[in-house]
DNA sequence: CGCGTTTGACCGGCGC
DNA sequence: GCGCCGGTCAAACGCG
């Protein structure tokens, strides 16, 4: 998955660095929507994040700065298309957060109809999400997210005690939200050839722990859990036990 | 009985 | 000002 989304992404590069100017008119006539996108792609499944902050890359001085100085309440606004069955009508998307269901409309332009959800995790968690089957094809269903999450992921809560910032684990996992980017370090005396460590990793329990620590570190990436979800309800849709 | 979902009502923004 | 439309509220309902 990973090399499958590096490939992408630097096609996506590509694609952007070659047609720049498409990119500032991807809707000049609507003024508050028109902001910098970022399409990857997860196998069968669709990540498209918006930087609803407004930071133009590209002139930034094509609109009035002057009108534009309110700051934008919705500093954050991402996409995610999740490919799942058309007759799963339940619009519930699985990506690790708690959410409830605070509200249902049939739109004009869709005629699925589209949820809305808050985060139940936190009371105080700002983050909305709306979900919404796409009109084009209907097993594909678009996720918005709106805000960022005040809060830890809650499956994050019971393992994030363990990891390894008290050094308990001769390695780290991060994530980092802000972008797709994922590192994983290893560097840390586990591979070290004829080292000590190499009984450690061999040890289940250390492997065990590496496997929670990474689950975990993964988990905290609501877009990630729901990419995976997808694909593995994906698979078992297309190839049914028998 | 408590919690989450459902669903019609309500509200505010926007265009005419 | 009016109507449309997207978003939210809240009472009713259902389920464990």
């Amino acid at each position: 998955m990973h090399a499958d989304y590096s490939t992408l992404r630097s096609q996506l590069f590509d694609l952007m660095s070659t047609s720049p100017k498409e990119r500032g008119l991807v809707s000049p006539s609507t003024k508050r929507k028109s902001e910098s996108l970022e399409t990857i792609s997860f196998d069968d499944m669709t990540y498209e994040r918006t930087d609803g902050i407004g930071n133009r890359v590209e002139s930034p001085s094509s609109e009035d700065p002057c009108k534009r100085l309110r700051e934008d309440p919705k500093p954050q606004i991402s996409k995610v298309y999740v490919k799942t069955d058309p007759s799963d009508t339940s619009l519930m998307v699985k990506d690790g957060y708690q959410w409830r269901k605070y509200g249902q409309k049939v739109t004009r332009d869709n005629p699925s109809p589209r949820a809305y959800f808050r985060c139940s995790f936190a009371p105080s968690c700002p983050v909305k999400k709306k979900v919404q089957r796409s009109a084009e094809d209907t097993s594909i269903i678009v996720a918005t997210y709106e805000g960022e999450h005040n809060h830890v992921h809650p499956s994050q809560t019971e393992v994030a005690h363990g990891s390894c910032h008290n050094g308990s684990l001769p390695c780290s996992v991060s994530i980092n939200s802000s972008g797709p980017t994922i590192t994983l370090d290893l560097t840390k005396q586990v591979f070290s050839p004829g080292g000590s460590a190499s009984g450690e990793i061999e040890s289940p329990e250390f492997q065990r722990l590496l496997v929670d620590q990474m689950a975990s570190s993964l988990t905290r990436d609501p877009n990630f859990t729901a990419a995976l979800a997808t694909a593995i309800s994906g698979r078992i849709l297309q190839h049914p036990p028998a």
